[in-house]
DNA sequence: TGTCTTAAATTGGTTTACCACATTTATCTC
DNA sequence: GAGATAAATGTGGTAAACCAATTTAAGACA
């Protein structure tokens, strides 16, 4: 069984085509925080589509903190703008494409960030989460085995010792993108993998000595090659 | 009616209830990214819970890129390590109260960045969305009306310039939350608003001019009120 | 024994009817 | 005429039956 996306399936497209419609109609009736949606029943009937695809339309919306349903009660437009909204309704019905250039350039700048903080607040709990992560690392690189996962468990470990929970969240949330991108593109060669082990090593000790500094500059020299790498493809 | 958002649901709690069962199912099966879930059927009879309730979880885990759903075939681990699932799992279920100070300071840091991207890669159109954006505010507060739409607007301008569809959807993504506390805490006095328009306007002529670093020193100052706030408050 | 065909079982998705609660409207009492 | 109460309507949520595609297993035939 194949786990293909390469094109979005029939369901998707018609999901996507009722999110528009309630865009168009948000946008028709000029719908402001907390108004009203007409119910469930008379978009279904408005659409031309069956109620339950108008309720999945409706939770994707609530997922993405645009609509709110009450039981009982009715959807509302919640404490969103209409050009806020439009803004993100672009970007839910286009997804499934964010370009890996622009994937590497955020994370590159969330980790700069997050580690400087990370050397600010780790605790101690932090450090061991961060040491576990590196052994793992280092025993599947010298084994030559495939270390991507690992690699980033180390990442994620320092988000967490940020202490800032968004960009946490953020980092999580695109972690899943990275790794099936670095996969298909063989970023990381095998001789990268072996300086990627001091260089984490670096790291470690800078967040552990809580000089953020030196923390941020040896992530990115971590991040030279994938640097280059980023802003040599189009 | 009211939007209270203060305790959370019957359902929604049966509903992380059902995820929390997910993700243990997968921790003590070791299931790795391409392994098969049990079917949507066997999982509500295991779990005690009706079918619908699953479907709901899984959507739900599918919407964070942790599972992927295909008809007529079965319910598959995506591309992500047990580590990190289990990462994300956990902000899945704490959601709802991610702190505002982490929230600042993301945005800061996001905006500092985006940015820098707009004034290196703007294009003429977006310079004419941003005057828009910026005469929409400057109406606003010489009006004495809220302009915290208005202001968030110029922003999203800027990070759409950006031309980074990651940040731009990270900055769409918190904004609704922005607003939300923005109303919530009174952040912006009238007086800060009036002093905006100026820093906005010195924002605008730095992308404009396509010096980068300029643009990030007037965000700095632009950002300097919500800073100390940002640090003061626990 | 091996391969192709075919039918039965399984799967996620969809539709339908029904439910409990909230809101609105009508009715009754004073 | 005002307030309280009850009936009617409307709402999102839920459970069960149904659907089409897929997978699996059995069977026929060489």
């Amino acid at each position: 069984m194949k786990l293909e996306m390469l094109s979005i399936s029939d369901n998707e497209q018609l999901l996507n085509s009722v999110i528009n419609k309630i865009r168009d109609l948000i946008n028709y009736k000029n719908l402001e925080p907390g108004d009203k949606l007409p119910s469930e029943r008379m978009l279904s009937e408005k659409f031309e589509v069956s109620r339950g695809v108008v309720r999945n339309a409706i939770q994707k919306l609530e997922f993405y903190g645009l609509l709110k349903s009450i039981p009982q009660s009715g959807t509302f437009i919640a404490n969103v703008g209409a050009i806020a909204m439009n803004g993100i309704i672009d970007d839910i019905l286009q997804l499934g494409s964010p370009d890996f250039k622009s994937l590497v350039e955020t994370r590159i700048l969330m980790e700069l960030k997050s580690v400087k903080f990370a050397a600010l607040r780790r605790t101690e709990e932090d450090l061991k989460v961060m040491q576990n992560a590196l052994d793992a690392y280092s025993k599947k690189v010298l084994n030559n085995e495939d270390a991507v996962q690992e690699d980033l468990l180390f990442h994620l470990a320092i988000a967490k010792a940020s202490k800032n929970s968004t960009l946490n969240t953020f980092m999580l949330s695109i972690t899943p993108e990275i790794i099936t991108n670095f996969a298909k593109y063989h970023v990381c060669d095998d001789d990268m993998a072996l300086s990627g082990i001091k260089e984490h090593n670096d790291i470690f000790e800078a967040i552990k000595n809580k000089d953020q500094n030196a923390a941020k500059e040896k992530m990115k020299v971590h991040f030279k090659t994938l640097y280059q790498y980023c802003y040599n493809i189009k």
